[in-house]
RNA sequence: GGAGGGAUGGCAGAGCGGACGAUUGCGACGGUCUUGAAAACCGUUGAGGGGCGACCCUCCGGGGGUUCGAAUCCCCCUCCCUCCGCCA
């Protein structure tokens, strides 16, 4: 959620920002600045009547107290009177409360100064390339996933659509091992300064709310009616709200967490795109890193986010980029982002495999995370940050691929030896 | 699921219709003392909103109600604790 108040001292600005996402970001806006002047103006009136009511009710006090009962049902009677208009201006006031935040809900957050100009996914920015020639690649790397995973019988598409209908997958034996290997290894790699967090896969609506998931993308989450529950999209939902209304002390900042999760995405309007393979699922794992710092810190833990999610691809010998991603092409909440993308030679695709975003105060608002500054002592709203350290489907297919051998066996990569039961390779 | 008890400032914990936005303790911050530190002593210290400002308003789990006036009384909800039932 963007600060009404700086809706109200510099529109133009926010309206500028908002623009170079593209013209869809803007509605709603004008009407907060009009529905806030009112807001004000009728909050003002109600104060002053509940001041009045709050003087005339200390009178009748002082009056029973001298046995002057004659008086103090006089004032009684006016403090009635004005207690009807105070409830009036309540009511006004309360609804347009509520009516600015339902639109400041939807508005999405402002991108960076320094976010690339663009209006979609042909204007992002490639930051660099790592370990890709497209000339290294041997034939028997040309081989996309499915094919890898059902000859090795490591992947088992068709009985997991049988339980659970289209763009569910399974993981079998070493295919299982290994895509529990790849989370393990996220996890320890990043043990050293954050905490891991197990946290619950289900959540409130309040939740998806505050990292921005809900209310403007509900078509795009499962949910669970009967119980108004949700299914998590990614970890970075239940990490956010970890420190929902609360105060933190700037010396603890920045915060660091870490969490494996299942993540559940109901891909509505993706249907027929990317289908094949691992490529696009409904459920698949994933170890999120989250940092909640100053907005001083912001700038140097999203560098530090991104290095870790890329160091992770990088020691599993996979060919990536890294992408800034324009104005026109940010997520809602996302002030800035950059994603990495690996290349699956099997199938020939980039896959993005994690987005590392600063969400500067957006999400923090909503979640009403703040700390306390160490000099003044004041509080101030937080800043979030998250990225993927390891998404397990789209990087289990492009390692298959990539370390496919010519005898059709596939080399695992060292740093995950040590989850592998001592085996080095995954062959029939 | 049933019965009872609870929810108050960073934490602990009073208050139970009228100067209560809230006694007190701890913590935190500032100061005195000290070569320095500790201890002791003194002072400050909840959050949010509005106004150029003196100031004003809101918040005692959440929502309704009673009243001139509610942290205090009534109703509903949520969560926590204890006991019973059920259960991986």
């Amino acid at each position: 959620m963007i600060d009404v108040r700086r809706i109200r001292s510099d529109y133009d600005g926010v309206y500028a920002a908002l623009a170079r996402r593209g013209m869809d970001a803007l509605p709603g806006l004008a009407e907060v600045r009009e529905l806030d002047e009112q807001l004000r103006k009728v909050a003002a009136k109600r104060d002053q009547t509940r001041a009045q009511i709050k003087e005339l009710s200390n009178q009748v006090a002082h009056l029973h107290r001298k046995g002057d009962r004659e008086e103090a049902a006089a004032l009684q009677a006016e403090s009635r009177e004005l207690g009807e208009h105070e409830k009036r201006l309540s009511v006004e006031a309360d609804d347009l409360r509520n009516q600015i935040r339902e639109l400041l809900l939807r508005i999405p957050n402002l991108p960076a100064d320094d976010c690339p100009d663009g209006e979609d996914e042909n204007d992002n920015v490639e930051l660099r390339r790592v370990g890709y020639d497209p000339e290294t690649y041997g034939s028997h790397q040309r081989v996309p996933h499915w094919e890898i995973g059902a000859e090795l019988g490591i992947l088992d598409i068709e009985r997991a659509v049988k339980l659970s209908g289209s763009m569910f997958t399974m993981f079998r034996q070493q295919g299982a091992v290994l895509a529990r290997a790849l989370c393990q290894a996220a996890l320890d790699r990043n043990s050293d300064v954050f905490e891991e967090i197990r946290p619950p896969s289900v959540v409130l609506t309040e939740t998806m709310i505050s990292t921005g998931h809900l209310p403007k993308f509900a078509d795009e989450a499962y949910q669970i009616e009967r119980d108004d529950l949700w299914l998590i999209p990614t970890a970075e939902v239940p990490l956010t709200s970890l420190g929902r209304d609360e105060i933190l002390d700037e010396g603890d900042l920045p915060l660091r967490y870490m969490a494996y999760t299942p993540c559940f995405r109901r891909e509505a309007g993706s249907a027929g795109r990317d289908t094949r393979g691992l490529l696009r699922v409904h459920e698949f794992d994933k170890v999120e890193i989250l940092a909640y710092t100053t907005p001083d810190q912001s700038a140097a833990v999203h560098a530090e986010l991104l290095a870790r999610a890329e160091s992770m691809i990088a020691d599993l010998g996979l060919a990536y980029r890294v992408i800034d991603l324009c104005a026109g092409d940010l997520g809602n909440s996302a002030a800035r982002t950059f994603d990495i993308e690996v290349y699956a030679p099997g199938c020939d695709k980039w896959l993005e495999v994690s987005s590392v975003s600063w969400f500067s105060d957006y999400q923090a608002r909503r979640a009403n995370i703040r700390y306390r500054r160490a000099e003044d002592r004041r509080t101030e709203i937080v800043h979030t940050l998250n990225g993927s350290a390891l998404a397990v489907p789209r990087v289990w297919a492009a390692l298959v691929e990539t370390h496919r051998q010519p005898d059709g066996s596939i080399r695992i990569p060292e740093v995950l030896h040590p989850y592998f039961r001592g085996a080095t390779t995954i062959s029939k």
